[in-house]
DNA sequence: AGGATATTCATACAATCTCTTGATTATTTT
DNA sequence: AAAATAATCAAGAGATTGTATGAATATCCT
């Protein structure tokens, strides 16, 4: 029995389709960005995206299904990761050609920011000179799990909700950059807002560990974690 | 007013997932990989992808508001073709993690060519080679517009659809490798299935222009055509 | 101006997707 | 063995999407 050229095509187009209808939703977005920063349990995710719980695990089986993410189950818990690297890489050519065509994103970015007074741009290779002789402190503040399981040479870890607590660990005689999981995410942004309350000299770093991976730059404490 | 960070994230997502949501039709996919091979009209794109043309229009339409193509009106037509080239690089960057992901498309795709016992591979570098020292005749299956939009150097333009008839121009003491718009076109498999009941070695290319162009090849005749 | 051609618009119905709620299955702890 | 925890399943209301159909618009040709 012969396969039709039409049936050819269409079956291919619809495995296509698959990928496509896994990355249509902004939820679904959301979880594999955080996904790209290393492997998360259901909860977590549904804590960082914001969802209820049945809904973040429907989302990841769909996921799932497109082969994007493994589940690997660990006891009691179940912990998501992207099935390998090329979905990382993927997922930034989305958001890449997102940015090129969106003008609202950057529309959206740009007020945001200008808002708080903090777009000033970060150059890695300036910045990791300038680490180096002592004059700046670098801060991540994302939670410390993320941090241990990778982060910036020398950087500090202090998660955003200790940060009014613990900022007397800062040293004050410096300018202080902080920086999340990447772009479009919040953490730094506040972080920074609340630094400058507290009289420092504070920027925000746009790019996060993936995009550090990215460029070849060393990360630090990666040991105990896998990549994906 | 203060943008909320809540808003802020679900705005950029929203914008992402308008990207995924453009890509997630079979019908979509297959009207970008047409408009990866240049720019066509909404009548040409209907009939290749064997659709009605009020429904191409409306896909087209959705494609358009996700600035993946745009369109251009001239005189009684319109042409559409990708918005830049970064969206044929997305496409391809889907396509690959499609396949490296889904066994289902490479299971498919195998099943037919095997069925018609030409799976051979094709080298660039060596094929380029041996058509310059003559021992190979390189057959451009599309149709004529297409071919003139640019085609590999001293490629034949014979489509699929004239080949029988014309199956006297083609040197019968050479080889013969077929090509058409790249993987998923069939129009290559029949030219070759055609070729080999009258007689001549025949192989099928697997590739299309896009890939060759995307792999810095030289392309003949692109003077008429806009790459995008 | 009138007819032909190319494309879009408008409508409608079926199919699909999203999110919620409440129940269910594993695994661990007590 | 019972309770608690982590995740999934099941079902349904509500919105969105895909496709077909016929009408409408714009441009070109004569």
């Amino acid at each position: 029995m012969t396969t039709h050229p039409r049936r050819f095509k269409d079956t291919i187009y619809e495995q296509f389709a698959r990928i496509g209808n896994a990355v249509a939703s902004p939820r679904r977005l959301e979880l594999l960005d955080l996904l790209c920063q290393g492997p998360r349990t259901v909860e977590v995710l549904a804590n960082q995206a914001g969802q209820s719980l049945a809904n973040t695990s429907h989302h990841l089986q769909i996921l799932r299904a497109a082969r994007l993410v493994n589940a690997e189950k660990q006891g009691q818990f179940v912990s998501y990761s992207l099935a390998n690297a090329a979905v990382g890489g993927f997922y930034q050519a989305l958001r890449r050609l997102a940015e090129s065509r969106l003008v609202e994103v950057e529309a959206v970015t740009r007020a945001f920011l200008e808002e708080r007074g903090m777009l000033e741009p970060v150059d890695r290779q300036a910045l990791l000179e300038r680490v180096r002789n002592g004059e700046v402190t670098v801060l991540d503040v994302r939670p410390v799990e993320e941090y241990r399981a990778g982060h910036l040479p020398r950087a500090l870890s202090i998660p955003l909700e200790e940060l009014e607590q613990r900022i007397g660990e800062i040293p004050r005689d410096r300018e202080v950059v902080a920086y999340c999981r990447g772009s479009y995410c919040v953490l730094a942004v506040e972080a920074v807002a609340v630094l400058r309350t507290h009289g420092f000299r504070a920027l925000r770093m746009e790019e996060g560990i993936p995009e550090w991976r990215e460029h070849g730059f060393e990360i630090a404490g990666e040991e105990a974690a896998p990549r994906y």
